[in-house]
DNA sequence: GCCCAATCTGTCAGTAGCTGTCAATTTGGG
DNA sequence: CCCAAATTGACAGCTACTGACAGATTGGGC
């Protein structure tokens, strides 16, 4: 097995990482992003600002670094689904991944300001963009293997799963717009698959 | 006429900054960007850092910059467009403005290793999907409007458009990664044909 | 429970991107 | 030709981020 525990060393890893992204958020929506310093969420933490670095590689980071988690959570669900549902409908059960944390039920104090605090930040934006891409790589790569697990491949050059991949992400950013534009209100599931039967793929 | 020429000191405003640009780029290309600072350019260019900074607001916008006006053009081309075509045939038209930035016949020797630095640096590929998604704004601002104009406009809460115009340019992107991956060769206008024809707005 | 290797920590020094300020210089255009 | 406006370099300063090192902490096998 390759399977390991997660360990005492690591289970007080992610504790840490949680404490500081929860101080940091605090403040971010407090001050806002720019304004709050990586010294003001050390003090907050009560370490020095060079540990805090040995947590997060950068700023963005303690903001959007929980989506490599999301990423590798999406692989596994995208494995799960039956080989011969049509990927746009697998492509919608992935993003039920995303919806609890967009439609945070609960914490409306601090998950709804974030929201809009990375679609408001160029900086937070463009990273946040460049982790969907990630995602997608993710799931291209899992959609290639599942058309050959399932006998009907795609051509090496075939631009079609990374082509639906990228419509389909399409629609979750519009649909995330549309929803916070609607001031937050209603379901986010709801608001994805609206998007997602405005278009899809042809054959 | 708010028509305005654009008098001697902005001209040589943009020769400066193509100026800074391509010797950037002659440098990017050499050394890799992160390992070109900004001292470096403005040594290249013979001017202060600080000049260099009234330019270019970040060393990013030196590569990215030029999508700006890129957007621009895209909202021309798409007004220009017969209000009763098909919305994917009109976005396929505005995408025929980035092929010769791609596709770039002649300077092979500086574009497209920029196309794979810019690809290959998160930075650099965050600002880039920024860019894409600042002109994606512009074109959803038109597609309304032209909806109005056509008599048949979008409910204000409608996603559709947004939704189409972020499915258009996934295949854009997804277009590229595999013009880039096919080692540049064919025309880059086949690869987006090839990318549109997958996908498309379901009615 | 003991102990050591592995890990974590703070401190210090340094780099690069980026900004404000100001005085000196250049220059477009009337 | 001349002046108001724009451009510039020099300097100081802030913040994100990194490398190095020495000392403290601790998990986990024995």
């Amino acid at each position: 097995m390759n399977e390991k525990q997660p360990g005492l060393r690591d289970r007080t890893r992610r504790a840490v990482q949680k404490e500081i992204t929860d101080a940091a958020n605090t403040l971010f929506v407090e001050r806002g992003y720019e304004a709050t310093t990586i010294d003001d969420i050390a003090a907050a933490v009560g370490m020095s600002q060079r540990s805090v670095f040995r947590y997060f590689a950068t700023k963005e980071e303690i903001v959007v670094g929980k989506f490599d988690f999301v990423a590798e959570q999406m692989l596994d669900v995208l494995r799960g689904r039956p080989v011969d549902e049509p990927v746009w409908d697998s492509l919608r059960r992935v993003f039920d991944l995303l919806v609890p944390y967009v439609d945070a039920p609960g914490h409306h104090e601090v998950a709804e300001p974030m929201q809009r605090i990375v679609f408001d930040t160029p900086a937070l934006f463009a990273s946040y963009l460049q982790k969907l891409q990630l995602m997608q790589d993710g799931v291209v790569t899992a959609l290639t293997e599942r058309a050959e697990t399932a006998g009907a491949p795609y051509a090496s050059d075939d631009p079609a799963p990374r082509v639906i991949t990228a419509a389909a992400f399409g629609c979750l950013v519009a649909a995330q717009y549309a929803w916070l534009a609607a001031g937050a209100k209603g379901s986010f599931a709801a608001a994805i698959d609206r998007a997602m039967s405005t278009v899809g793929p042809r054959d």
